[in-house]
DNA sequence: CTTAGGATATACTTTACCTCA
DNA sequence: CATGAGGTAAAGTATATCCTA
């Protein structure tokens, strides 16, 4: 027995993505009332900006393809909501694609300020928004439906940057593991009067990453710097594995 | 209890527009 | 000045889920 039976405390690193809960699983359950509408059917009916409702409010505010270009400096603000609140009925070029909603800062704004508050308003506060903000209700939803996109997305990009630091310091820690087994196994073969020491004993210094007798940090466990060693761990009952602890590794 | 259908969510894509080299 | 590439945000589409009649 001896070094051989030593575990390998955390020599699997890996982040684990097998299986990724945002990933969207194709539809398995289509058995029930989905498939009866057949995928392939095609919509019969298609709704258009213009035709998806009247212009209510009158404030629907597309950009013009004439109508360009806000400008960063000077009165851009005031030409913005200008150019936002006005009303363009589509087709003055004889074109019927969609036009583009700019949504002017102050609408963003109360946007923001409503999403802060609520990022999932339910459909009484969707309408009072929209009748607040001269929107119709879809285009509330369709804004908070993106918001909550964009929100996650961000999330998910801050989450994969823990994920990377965490990697990096499990592998850190792996290879310095991996070097303090193989200079007891040295240790084991060349010196066997060391391995009749109490193992706590010896302890490695993980600056230098050499075998030491100091016997007050090994038998807390810890370095000076807060590293652990694996003699001092395996005086423990129970060795260190940073997949089932991940916190105490990041 | 089962089922159809509406409402609404998420995930992904498309498109119009903007910025900048 | 013109232009093309790339980014951003609004809107479209597909699908899942929940709720209700």
């Amino acid at each position: 027995m001896g070094s051989d039976d030593i575990h390998n405390p955390g020599l699997v690193l890996g982040l684990g993505f097998s299986s990724a809960p945002d990933q969207r699983v194709p539809s398995l359950k289509l058995d029930d009332h989905h498939d009866q509408f057949g995928k392939g059917s095609e919509p019969s009916l298609i709704l258009t900006l213009s035709a998806d409702q009247p212009q209510d409010s009158g404030a629907s505010s597309f950009y013009n393809g004439s109508v360009k270009r806000e400008r960063r400096v000077g009165c851009e603000d005031i030409e913005r909501e200008r150019m936002a609140s006005r009303v363009f009925d589509e087709d003055d070029d004889g074109s019927n694609g969609r036009k583009k909603l700019r949504l002017t800062k102050s609408q963003s704004a109360l946007l923001e300020e409503s999403f802060k508050q609520q990022s999932t308003p339910n459909p009484k506060q969707k309408q009072e928004l929209a009748n607040e903000l001269k929107l119709r209700r879809r285009q509330v939803e369709v804004w908070f439906q993106n918001r909550r996109a964009r929100t996650k997305f961000k999330q998910t990009e801050v989450n994969c940057e823990q994920l990377k630091k965490c990697c990096e310091t499990l592998t850190e820690e792996n290879r310095r593991l991996h070097k303090e087994l193989q200079q007891l196994k040295f240790l084991k073969f060349s010196q066997p009067s060391y391995m009749q020491l109490p193992a706590a004993t010896l302890t490695m210094c993980p600056s230098c990453e050499s075998i030491g007798g100091s016997t007050t940090s090994a038998a807390a466990g810890v370095c000076d710097n807060g590293s652990k060693s694996l003699l001092s761990m395996a005086s423990k009952p129970h060795f260190y594995n940073p997949l089932t602890n991940p916190s105490a590794a990041c």
